[in-house]
DNA sequence: TTGTGACTTGTAGTCCGTT
DNA sequence: CAACGGACTACAAGTCACA
């Protein structure tokens, strides 16, 4: 399993864990709505900075959302 | 801490631990020599993708290379 | 609210070499 | 063996219009 597929479907399920929309994730992290679209559907591969950032803006482990097996709370 | 710094010790450490050159790894994960050295220099911060290939190369755990604190055998 | 295409810019990443 | 420079290419980073 690609580390990039996994970045996208971990990020995806803890931003609509949260409540959060792309938009305000993307506010929260200073990153463009539609750059977050495209690491959602595994369009890019993210330098780790942008993966950290986007932790910081959800509030979690940047691991969190690398990791294959989902932390539970 | 920034997750760029982390990365560049993590895999400067974990790659003498293991007793491997610069070139050593950069040939085994089908990565330029000295980006490697870049790398470990904090010049850039690298994709998800390299981190998982320089992992593969080192046979580790790609979040070990990210995490703060290294994960003991 | 999200997906997508087309686009520009910046930097990730390569390759040559020298110190 | 590693740091470092310059010149280059590939692709991530970021913007916009529109469905």
């Amino acid at each position: 399993m690609e580390i990039r597929q996994t970045f996208a479907r971990n990020l995806r399920i803890a931003r609509q864990a949260k409540g959060l929309s792309q938009e305000e994730v993307a506010h929260r992290a200073g990153i463009d709505r539609t750059y977050i679209s495209s690491l959602e559907r595994e369009v890019y591969s993210p330098t780790i900075d942008v993966v950290e950032r986007l932790a910081q803006a959800m509030e979690m482990d940047p691991l969190d959302l690398l990791r294959t097996t989902p932390a539970p709370t």
